[in-house]
DNA sequence: TAAATTACCGGAAACGATACCGAAAACGAT
DNA sequence: ATCGTTTTCGGTATCGTTTCCGGTAATTTA
């Protein structure tokens, strides 16, 4: 594997190194006819600017790092998939790399990023609550490294970030359920360390108390993020005779399990009980019934990092900036009275 | 942001760059002491060797890259995690392009790649038929590129690769219909152009043969790879009076809609219409009824398809070699006789 | 004790590009 | 013909490493 160089092409032309660098980055003076002839040549000879060399001589790599905590649900597809439009058409190239849910893994991959030189990271981090690697990530970006964050980080944090506003939609979600007239509504949580979260627990809890639903009609129950335990969590309430009219759930898939095993149960849904889901996914139109949920705009807030991202990289003294984006409460079936 | 380079670590310490650099790669002749203090001062001034500067000097760059041709569903997630899995515990970086299961996309991001010197490459290809870019494939292949192709690629290309066998698990997912005692059989299709598309009809026709089921009783509907298709092809169908009692579908996605169609117009499943998909996804289980598909092994086609790459890194003398695999099929309440 | 190894280290040439500096050529004006 | 400008180009330092080459000093061998 051996590279056709700079050199090559100016020796083969009998010109300088300095003329074909020129030729390929149109900036500097030289002759018109020169530069085509030395592009036509170089085509000819397979001749490419080898990046790697341009990346130590100049200070600029056009590499933009991307670090997820997963990507097997929609959610961080749809976001990449939205940076890459921003970034690729300005010459841009995304490197993505998955932590996980693993801290220890996250970090490792932003450092890798950091020393590969990207000129920018998009990073959202795993569980915010241990966040032994945030100092880290706000030291580099206070040396001037260009980080955005989204999606799992604290809103006090001092840095460019996109959020989704968590504690208004899952405050319509819990109150829409309310208003369909249940009462004894359970709000099947992710992890507590997460701050989505918490940030959900919050929302639901204000819906209740804006109601003046009585402490015993309530109940939050750490679940997780998997449908296997959504399922657990009701198989246990099954169990306890502790059924409630209805069910936010902390997500599309926990809410896909509870609905199975619900179902499974003889109890109907939503005629017994309803059903909620949060960060819609392709599936809550395909299963029966329709699962309700909440759609995040996984696009909008791609683009907006990498935006962001941009005016960081582009101006050294941008203030940071936090967007807060909105969703649609998107009704369906598993939280239609009939 | 400027980085700490060797120069200042061999500055400070009053030693030559080359010590500094013997320190960091133990392979040359560096007294023991010596050694560790630089390390022990550089790690002080946070130094690290700039892998730019590494990648330029040496032929390697422990990057090796991996292009999909879409990562929304799971089966490529999943794939790439346990990519990651052999390669990263080995020093190597998996850097991900994805291709929008565009053709010309797809060659950018190989190119991006091959110019940025990746160690090795992983490639789905996108729609194999018009495969233009094959050929550019093949001839790095050949020009001692290491590449492994995966999953979407014609078993007579001569170079390694990691196939699924779509042949025979179509045909056991045919024959599993036919044994139930159903009569009348669609396939709703992929593109015709791919070739896991053809693949899996092939099985399906072979099944229809050896158990000859008579042309007028069964049909091939090229549909494509999303519900919504899955979703129109079932109402031309009820539309024309023309339902089946069974369906095999390219996909779960489209089992999917198929199934949301066929429920929404009063059509039971199984009992009506039997359905089942492929490439199994979490969903399968999830969904009323249960959907029955055949289960592709995900990790272990990533895992071999790192393993083969390694091989020809490794070994530049290394013979291609391919390994087709064989999945689960899995089956549910959707294809079941009450 | 002299000679031959060996261990350790510094200097400098790559790697493949960009970018600054200055010089030659072309051009126009006087 | 002379001079000043502009256009076009070559030489070379530079980016941060690795790695080869050679040279001491220390150690072993004869």
């Amino acid at each position: 594997m051996k590279h056709v160089t700079i050199k090559d092409v100016a020796h083969k032309l009998n010109v300088s190194v300095s003329s074909v660098s020129r030729a390929f980055n149109d900036k500097y003076d030289i002759k018109k006819e020169t530069k085509e002839l030395i592009l036509k040549t170089a085509e000819d000879m397979g001749y490419f600017p080898n990046p790697i060399a341009k990346k130590l001589s100049q200070n600029k790599t056009f590499n933009i790092g991307v670090v997820v905590p997963e990507f097997i649900n929609e959610f961080y597809s749809e976001v990449i998939i939205a940076i890459q439009e921003v970034l690729m058409p300005l010459g841009y190239q995304v490197l993505i790399m998955q932590s996980d849910e693993n801290a220890e893994q996250e970090l490792k991959n932003v450092k890798t990023l950091i020393h590969n030189m990207v000129d920018g990271l998009i990073i959202a981090p795993t569980m915010e609550e241990h966040n032994i690697n945030m100092k880290y990530y706000l030291n580099q970006h206070n040396n001037g490294n260009p980080i955005v964050f989204m999606s799992r980080v604290d809103e006090s944090l001092s840095a460019s970030k996109v959020l989704f506003n968590n504690k208004k939609w899952s405050f319509f979600a819990t109150e829409h359920l309310i208003r369909q007239g249940y009462q004894k509504i359970y709000h099947l949580s992710g992890y507590k360390d997460l701050c989505v979260s918490n940030d959900r627990i919050d929302g639901f809890k204000r819906a209740m108390n804006k109601h003046k639903i009585p402490k015993d009609n309530f109940k939050i129950i750490e679940t997780g993020l998997l449908a296997e335990e959504g399922m657990e969590v009701i198989e246990d309430l099954i169990y306890m005779h502790d059924i409630p009219n209805a069910i936010f759930c902390v997500n599309d898939l926990v809410a896909m399990g509870a609905i199975k095993k619900l179902k499974s149960n003889g109890i109907r849904v939503p005629e017994d009980v309803a059903v909620i889901g949060f960060t819609e996914t392709r599936m809550a139109e395909l299963i029966t019934p329709q699962l309700s949920s909440i759609k995040q705009p996984t696009s909008e807030m791609g683009k907006k990092a990498a935006e962001l991202l941009l005016k960081q990289i582009e101006n050294e003294a941008f203030e940071h900036e936090t967007v807060v984006m909105n969703g649609v409460l998107n009704i369906r079936e598993s939280s239609l009275i009939p």
